[in-house]
DNA sequence: AGCACGCCGACT
DNA sequence: GTCGGCGTGCTC
């Protein structure tokens, strides 16, 4: 039998299935799906079996070298998905592959030297042997980096053939293990083993005096370290063991980031907008038949009462549903909603988890432990069976387009899974990309509306605050007087305020007043960050970091002065206005420690905190009863991006933000700081008008040809010399103009606003269509003819439908 | 991605 | 003459 597999090189020329010779030892073991070492070149790899065939076009085959998994890691539904990804979005297979896989299971590489013949070397070279006589195990990388004033000589001495390299492919994932003692003595036994210990081995009679008292000796099991914690002693315990009256057992365990026990929720009753919402979810699938729901529902209108019975179905027709969370609000929150309606029968992937975890959680769905996963984008590629239903919350969220190769979208390949499985797909939002939202209006996704907030909690009022006007009347901080108003007065109530703000640091960059200097990064086209709590400056894009300057480094004037405001400096407003507030900063700076995150929002819950301030992170899933007033403290900051989809982006934060007040007893209230109060993304945001904005961004949409009406295709090159990226830009432009349709639209090269990150000078073209056949070659082409491997060299990035114009 | 092959310059 | 620079091309 012969093996086609895909090795693990995310490169260009290897992108193709190589065919391998199955040895008789293995014939039968291997199976498409798992992953195997073959010797590749003269190097081993890791790779995946795709396919396994009688005949091969190739003469001289060689033999896949051993199995590293006992069961297919992807189904035969996963490798199709897989091959399908690769193609739509232009990336290696392998790629599209390892993006399925929990990162525990990457391969890692070493090559460790050999000695083949220590009397040869000891003569030739008795300095060189000496050194391996020392060194335990040594690795190859390691010797380059600490000894390499030794690789010329163990060059040599491996072309003589006294050393060799071999070629190690380890397996990261690991499982963990617990030591189990069973007893293999009869009670009669054990009292006679009593008897017979000396009086100083009185932890083993310990020991024996505990298992003769156990009830059912023949049925007792039980940790080693359970047993320890009970005061039994670990080495009596062994020394048992050793005498052959107890047993030691080695057994899997899932390591379980969510032990504590949950208290089981029942479903709740739903409202009429609800259940009309539901009923076509669960007809889809009753009937097996693929649909994909846009459920269009205010915040607070109960969308996630509508998943969770969607799913109770799908459990009914022994099925299983994946939901995917964009990762900043998969809190502890919104995971026990689900853990307490299903239980164990939910497995939780986000970025917080341990790898291990993160295996741990994998397995669970691959040996079918579990039924509902729910997690951020990745977990789209839960390897499950028979899908019944996905869920995308959030659905309009920019983090399901992962921005790295594999440059896939979540709802994208949720679709193409559902259909392969015969399932609904329900795509829910307050704020639904314009995408989706189009789609539904020509009905190629069904919409489901819910327009009033369950318990019919009014929408909170909403105030747009001018802060030109607030500037004319000389006051420059932060806080216009009707916010600073009140937040004093819910201060003074006892209820809390959430401030959001889109930048952390301190100010957004640092200025000459005399000669009008930015300090940049080095490293990057952007200015630094100051950050006071270490009184340095920072790149935002690449972690540079300096000090400030205590004088312009360009005409050495001391008139050096802070401009924009951050998250850091709110914060120091706040605690001169308002002493006596107690705050919380909620950034990527105060969360960078695991569980900080929830740390600070559990504070804010327990209301030792009376304002809640933060960026992003705190737009979503918060559901705070006592929270009644919420500020955005600058509304425009992202309508000034150089994006198509900065109004888009306006619009779903602040009706997000404003989502978070008032969703219990207490009426909510809402303060839009902007200076652009008349746009139309913050007049409608405030309006509670998504139809209104709607329409007007779609008109702006057409009128300019951006998406949904034309497709697009972001193509950026990246190299350290300025000058070569610019020639290949102009040649890849040229290529796009001879190849493509008249009706395709190429704009470039153009420089983008961050013209350099991390020490690589940037080029973009973009493709604008409507239809274009010859697209995908053309684009393969420009791939082939211009993408470089190594560090220096051309870097060609091809997106397809990208989110961010960046 | 690695690694060898291969063809040019400056050294024991 | 050799060592070693990195351009090119292949890996079932």
């Amino acid at each position: 039998m012969i093996a086609e597999v895909y090795i693990d090189i995310p490169a260009n020329p290897v992108n193709k299935p190589f065919d391998y010779r199955i040895p008789e030892s293995l014939e039968g073991v291997v199976a498409p799906g798992m992953r195997v070492t073959v010797p590749f070149g003269r190097t081993r790899r890791l790779g995946f079996v795709t396919e396994l065939k009688e005949v091969s076009t190739f003469k001289k085959l060689k033999a896949i070298d051993s199995v590293e998994d006992h069961a297919p890691v992807l189904t035969q539904e996963l490798i199709d998905l897989g091959r399908w990804l690769a193609d739509s979005i232009l990336c290696p297979t392998v790629t599209a592959f390892q993006a399925m896989l929990p990162a525990a299971m990457k391969a890692e590489y070493k090559k460790i030297i050999k000695i083949e013949q220590p009397e040869q070397l000891k003569i030739e070279d008795a300095d060189l042997a000496s050194f391996f006589e020392t060194t335990k195990q040594p690795i190859w990388s390691e010797i380059v980096k600490s000894h390499s004033e030794l690789l010329k000589r163990i060059n040599r001495a491996i072309r003589q053939g006294s050393l060799s390299i071999h070629q190690l492919v380890r397996n990261q994932a690991t499982v963990k293990k617990v030591s189990v003692i069973s007893v293999c003595a009869t009670k009669e036994q054990l009292r006679l083993e009593l008897a017979k210990l000396d009086d100083r081995a009185k932890r083993q009679k310990e020991a024996l005096q505990f298992f003769i008292k156990q009830s059912d000796l023949s049925s007792f099991h039980s940790p080693i370290h359970a047993l320890v914690k009970d005061g039994l002693s670990r080495d009596a315990i062994t020394k048992l063991v050793d005498k052959g009256l107890l047993h030691l057992d080695q057994m899997e365990q899932f390591r379980d980031p969510y032990k504590h026990p949950v208290e089981q929720t029942k479903p709740l009753n739903l409202t009429d907008e609800q259940a009309k919402a539901l009923a076509p979810i669960l007809q889809s699938m009753n009937e097996n038949e693929h649909r994909v729901f846009l459920c269009h529902g205010v915040t607070g209108s109960g969308k996630t009462e509508i998943y969770l019975q969607s799913i109770q179905r799908v459990l009914e027709h022994k099925r299983q549903a994946i939901v995917l969370v964009p990762e900043i609000s998969l809190t502890p929150q919104m995971v026990l909603r689900f853990k307490g309606r299903f239980g164990d029968q939910v497995a939780v992937m986000h970025s917080g988890l341990s790898r291990g975890e993160k295996y741990d959680e994998w397995r669970k769905i691959r040996e079918e432990k579990v039924q509902v996963v729910v997690g951020a984008r990745s977990a789209i590629f839960a390897p499950f069976k028979k899908l019944g239903l996905i869920i995308i919350d959030e659905e309009h969220e920019s983090s399901y387009k992962q921005e790295d190769m594999p440059r896939y979208h979540a709802r994208d390949v949720a679709i193409h899974r559902a259909e392969k499985h015969h399932c609904p797909v329900v795509l829910g939002s307050a704020t639904p990309s314009l995408e989706s939202f189009a789609r539904a209006r020509k009905q190629v996704y069904t919409l489901l509306s819910l327009k009033e907030r369950v318990n019919h909690r009014p929408l909170p009022s909403v105030h747009i605050v001018d802060l030109r006007e607030e500037m004319r009347q000389g006051n420059h901080s932060v806080f216009s007087k009707e916010l600073l108003e009140k937040v004093k007065d819910r201060l003074q109530k006892n209820e809390q305020t959430v401030l959001f703000l889109n930048r952390r640091g301190y100010s957004t960059f640092v200025m000459c007043r005399s000669c009008g200097t930015v300090v940049k990064c080095p490293h990057c086209d952007i200015s630094l960050t100051y950050h006071r709590t270490q009184h340095s400056l920072r790149c935002h894009y690449c972690g540079y970091e300096q000090n400030v300057p205590a004088t312009c480094p360009t005409c050495d004037s001391d008139a050096m002065r802070f401009f924009g405001t951050g998250t850091q400096k709110v914060e120091a407003e706040l605690n001169r206005l308002l002493p006596e507030a107690r705050v919380i900063r909620m950034d990527v700076d105060t969360t960078r420690k695991k569980g900080s995150h929830e740390k600070l929002l559990r504070q804010f819950g327990e209301e030792k905190a009376d304002i809640l301030l933060g960026t992003q992170m705190i737009a979503k899933g918060l559901d705070f009863p006592k929270v009644t007033l919420v500020g955005v403290l600058a509304a425009d900051s992202l309508l000034h991006l150089s994006d198509f989809r900065a109004s888009e982006k306006t619009f779903q934060l602040i009706t997000q933000v404003s989502g978070r007040a008032g969703r219990h007893s207490l009426p909510g209230e809402v303060v839009i700081q902007s200076y652009t109060p008349d746009h139309y993304a913050v007049i409608d945001a405030a309006r509670h008008d998504y139809e209104s904005f709607y329409r007007e961004e779609m008109t702006i949409r057409h009128r300019w040809g951006y998406p949904p009406f034309f497709y697009l295709v972001l193509i950026s090159l990246t190299h350290p010399d300025p000058a070569k990226v610019a020639v290949a830009a102009d040649r890849i432009a040229a290529i796009l103009k001879n190849n493509l349709s008249d009706s395709t639209q190429i704009y470039g090269p153009v420089v983008p606003s961050v013209s350099k990150i991390k020490d690589r000078y940037r080029y973009q073209c973009m493709v604008k269509y409507k239809r274009e056949p010859a697209l995908v070659p053309v684009l393969h082409q420009i791939l082939q003819h211009f993408q470089e491997t190594g560090k220096d060299s051309l870097q060609v990035s091809i997106d397809l439908n990208p989110v961010a114009l960046m």
